[in-house]
DNA sequence: CTTTGTGAGTTGCATATGCAATGATTGCAT
DNA sequence: ATGCAATCATTGCATATGCAACTCACAAAG
């Protein structure tokens, strides 16, 4: 039967190769709100679930704390994001400012355009099964660090 | 039906998740090899198909040919690749140099042990349903930028 | 009260990524 | 032959990514 046939090739090539393709997708509609498709994504998290602690939203994001305190930088320069005391004398808590909750709004239209041009490249049927693999995906791993 | 229903969710969002995490499962494998998993591929790469010129490498990878000039600087100072004049005087051709070849085979032993502790976690069936979904969309979106 | 541990955030280091612009070279059309 | 368009590689700029090591603050044990 087919299903005792072993993966061939590397996952995480195949899986870095379409993420280079697709981020290049996204980012060239975002460039219009003046966005990189990673700050709408935190600009986004942060209107959604703010106030939140770094660390929550790294964990979130399957990201590193390091990379977020980072990538925060320049949201908090051009003041899209807030960092206030949090209840704790080491932790902090993210919020979006107005100006964020704008600049969102502009990347959100443009992040439509981008996310409908794909579903046209892909065709819907593959991008739903793409995401139900990779939500599956993200959730067993996430279990198995656990 | 079913087949109506809009993906939800951003999909660059997914797969730029879910590639953190497995970009960090690759690494710390090849980390016992002393190499990074985007210099991992791209020996096996050189290897397979060199001599090549840069350029040509970059389109396989769906990478920027920029990306690429960098991302060899630190094999070519390991002395892993070399660059060959080509027959232009304005193209290069890259070949990976004996040390190369040795640490590539380093490296896929660590890479092997990835795949397979992935294939656990995951699941064959879902890695291979992965393969398949990820490969389709690549041709689908390389066919499109052509 | 100190000691010991744990958790949050940051910094140093190395690498990865793409766009715009540039330099160098080649091929083609007139 | 000259000039113009296309091609390849590189550099400047900005951002993205993670690990190791560090600091600081709180917590729990003694």
């Amino acid at each position: 039967m087919s299903s005792n046939a072993a993966p061939q090739g590397c996952t995480n090539f195949k899986l870095r190769q379409l993420g280079r393709i697709v981020t290049r997708h996204y980012d060239r509609y975002l460039a219009s709100a003046g966005l990189k498709n990673t700050q709408y994504t935190l600009l986004t998290h942060v209107v959604k679930l703010g106030p939140i602690r770094p660390i929550d939203l790294a964990r979130r994001m399957q990201m590193d704390a390091s990379t977020l305190t980072r990538n925060l930088q320049p949201m908090i320069a051009q003041g899209w994001l807030k960092v206030c005391a949090g209840n704790d004398a080491r932790s902090r808590l993210l919020i979006a400012t107005a100006e964020g909750q704008e600049k969102r709004k502009l990347g959100q239209h443009a992040w439509k355009k981008a996310q409908l041009a794909l579903n046209d490249l892909l065709g819907t049927h593959r991008v739903l099964a793409l995401h139900a693999l990779l939500d599956a995906s993200i959730g067993a791993l996430d279990a198995a660090a656990a």
